[in-house]
DNA sequence: GACAAAATGTTGACACTGTCAACACTAAAA
DNA sequence: TTTTAGTGTTGACAGTGTCAACATTTTGTC
């Protein structure tokens, strides 16, 4: 394990040239696209060779997982720290978390869409993604979940269903972001429009007008 | 304006060319990806060399915009014909417009991959999409518009601030059929938890409970 | 019908890309 | 100190999008 002295910093060997290239090809993306991601503005940008990367990384592929695994790691922190900002009722908590989705979404749009990218998929029916990216993926869902689970706990989810439901507040968190980054106006986050729109999913979410059915 | 005989077909002018590379491009990016699509790989299999493109289409990105802007057409003509297909009333056409979204971005990987693809978007702000697909994007949302629109009228959906409703149900229809691309199960598609999630999206935008908070 | 003009398809070439092999330098292990 | 593994560099190659120049066909006009 080479792990040179901290403060010393050599001309030839970089020291953490693995993170570096990772932070730089987020600023080249955040710049000019995905599209443009070019391992050779990649060296030059963190002021190395156009093949360093390989002596980190096994390919260009390999290294976009490596950014989206990070990503969905912040993307936890981040979803994580805003709930704990808020007093610990579900509506609050289910705010704060569609708030934070979307604000990292618009936020750190080259992490996002690079997590999210369609193109660097299989096509058809994909066996399993075998992208390092999916144990991180699981477990932010599973966090989304946990929260879900609370709101049921406390009465404010109708019970049963978790997953579905789980599933439910995903897809709303997410076609919103995509929205706004596809199609949506430019600019910051206009949070009243977000949170009513949040507002409609709690309802949509609160358990049955008491109509037993039975 | 060159326009050979319909019958006839010569082995040099190919006579439609535009739309078989269109559909061309489709199977190959079904087959292996947007990664593998290459104008080489286009002109090969539709018989044709490798820079014919270019008297259809300006540049690689053109031809992906035709792609889109066609997508946008059919899916705006499946999900007006899964709803004419059904009772008229509200609840009916919700549910069968989101059933034809998520199904169209299930069979029609290819088409949905480019007509979403957050790759070829220009990073950051975009003043404005410049693309063609925009004018057929609006279409479509227009038409997704329209029925909650009716859905107003016909008192399914709560009055006022149609277009937030409009976006809310998008974001819900466009987040489900992502999430099942993305990290969801392969197969086809399982209806009856889709009906449900819908359900929970429908009675997110009834009116609210009878409470003017005047 | 003849013929010019426009449309459409082809080939050659160029800069650029990801990637690999061979080499150079540095740090850790013996 | 010497070895060895780790890390960064250069040269090379096939494959890419794109343009310029050329070839072939169709269309429009006399």
């Amino acid at each position: 394990m080479p792990r040179p002295h901290p403060a010393k910093r050599a001309a030839y060997h970089h020291g953490n040239l693995r993170e570096v290239l990772v932070e730089t090809s987020l600023k080249v993306i955040e710049k000019h696209g995905i599209g443009a991601l070019t391992l050779r503005e990649i060296g030059a940008q963190a002021g190395v060779s156009r093949t360093a990367a390989y002596r980190h990384f096994a390919s260009k592929e390999d290294l976009l997982c490596a950014i989206s695994e990070a990503g969905f790691a912040l993307f936890r922190t981040e979803m994580a720290a805003s709930m704990a900002a808020v007093p610990a009722d579900f509506p609050s908590r289910l705010r704060a978390m569609a708030v934070a989705y979307v604000r990292f979404a618009l936020r750190h749009q080259a992490r996002f869409a690079v997590m999210f990218d369609v193109t660097r998929r299989p096509p058809i029916p994909p066996p399993q993604v075998e992208c390092v990216t999916q144990p991180e993926g699981d477990l932010a869902f599973a966090q989304l979940e946990g929260v879900v689970r609370e709101g049921q706990k406390n009465g404010y989810v109708r019970s049963g269903e978790t997953m579905l439901l789980a599933q439910r507040v995903w897809a709303h968190i997410h076609g919103v972001s995509l929205l706004r980054l596809a199609v949506g106006p430019s600019g910051e986050l206009e949070e009243d429009v977000l949170n009513r729109m949040t507002d409609l999913l709690l309802k949509g979410l609160a358990r049955p007008a008491r109509m037993p059915k039975k």
